[in-house]
DNA sequence: TGCCCTCTTTGGTCATACCAAACTAAACTC
DNA sequence: GAGTTTAGTTTGGTATGACCAAAGAGGGCA
């Protein structure tokens, strides 16, 4: 994979790599603003037109952010680049109801084996996350947006277990990717009390240290919500 | 997440939702060339600057395929052209070891699960799949270079299971991102045999429908190949 | 000190021009 | 007449230079 698919010519890709490579380097200093565009056309020794397309480019990839009336801003690429920068592809992806089906089914998978081995293997600042996580939805039931806020973050302690970067991005690109659906579904107590209860039980699961029943109890819980929204789409789709 | 970061201003931003609108919709047909840049100006009233600025930007998201000299080609998004896109950006983020590190824990976990559910609830098809392709590693372990392409293969079955699309794409992420460091191991054919003989038990482990046993198995395959790469990593790294 | 009003910088856009590679089609060879 | 050569046209890549509007930097004024 991954063919050059193209060859020669193209003078904004050398300068591409060129800046590509002093971001990483350090050489442009992360979330400082890059020299203006004439200067680098200067240094480069090539036409401005040349030096914005390098800029657009980078700027796609996440390297660099670029506010209209600006100065482009340096960022040192992570894991939430990563994400932030395919965002608008996969949302293309998410348009056809099977898409979002999939994304979530690939989040219950994922989690599921989040909560198996949290109740393997979870530590005692795990532990002591999660209660903390799971205190705050408690504290949230009555509002609404707070509770979906604790909700999320409740999810993204299971992330951070694993102790790998890569985990808590993926559940960034979870939550930034489904919430446009997640937003049209009705919110109340009720149903932040069912949620509470379930990520209840699923803490209690990894207490004890069965991973069976939490990865049942998170299973159970994500169906419901999936159900939830999902009858919300049918009404509000056909 | 995702918030606007800019607002206002910048006509390209315009043309290429445009764009963007008629590449999902079928209007402009897939695999088809764009319209000449000039025309595109004319149509959309513009200089020929926002066009190409345009067009190098849904370039760099994966929706068309620019070659230097040629007519651009419109690509309708798939899970394989997001991943594609982020090639370049994740593969900065793997020039650290640990990032090489934390991606090959990744794909350890998400096989892990994968075997667990294939152990639980392969179908019939699924499970003559792996056979083939477990036939297949077994003609090639004389040679490696096929193997190696069975390898991949066998792996990529587990991908497949769960029905997902996007299991599959994240498998050929992860053989994308990771060859590079894997190619510098030198392969041999003892290698290759015991290669074959860890795939051999984890799809034992499946027929026997032993979720514990088959994750043990890929656990320890798994884990015996990056001992493998990282020694030889680190010989040729410091 | 703090606010307001210049002047300069700088990104965004446009129009134009030229080159070289790609494409097209007519001319030509066998 | 099929295939090949070749001249002419399209089209992407790059370079200039210019203009606008907003951001930024000073400097003067209250």
């Amino acid at each position: 994979m991954t063919k050059p698919t193209a060859r020669s010519s193209r003078a904004a890709d050398s300068i591409i790599s060129q800046i590509e490579m002093r971001i990483v380097s350090g050489s442009l200093a992360n979330n400082c603003p890059l020299p203006a565009e004439r200067d680098l056309m200067e240094e480069f020794g090539t036409s401005r037109t040349v030096i914005r397309e390098a800029i657009s480019a980078l700027a796609s990839r996440g390297l660099i952010e670029a506010k209209p009336r600006f100065r482009p801003i340096v960022r040192k690429p992570d894991y939430s680049t990563v994400l932030h920068a395919t965002g608008t592809v996969i949302r293309h992806l998410l348009t056809e109801q099977s898409g979002v089906r999939n994304l979530y089914r690939s989040r219950v998978f994922i989690e599921r084996a989040l909560v198996r081995d949290a109740a393997i293997s979870a530590q005692k600042d795990d532990i002591v996350a999660l209660k903390a996580a799971l205190a705050a939805n408690k504290d949230a039931i009555s509002d609404s947006d707070a509770f979906y806020k604790t909700d999320v973050a409740f999810h993204g302690v299971l992330y951070d277990i694993p102790k790998n970067p890569i985990f808590p991005s993926i559940h960034q690109g979870y939550t930034a990717w489904l919430a446009p659906h997640w937003d049209k579904m009705p919110r109340a107590p009720e149903r932040n009390l069912s949620n509470y209860l379930a990520h209840s039980a699923i803490l209690n699961a990894i207490l004890e240290r069965d991973p069976i029943a939490a990865e049942e109890a998170l299973e159970h819980h994500l169906r419901s919500a999936w159900e939830a929204v999902h009858t919300t789409f049918e009404v509000g789709l056909e």
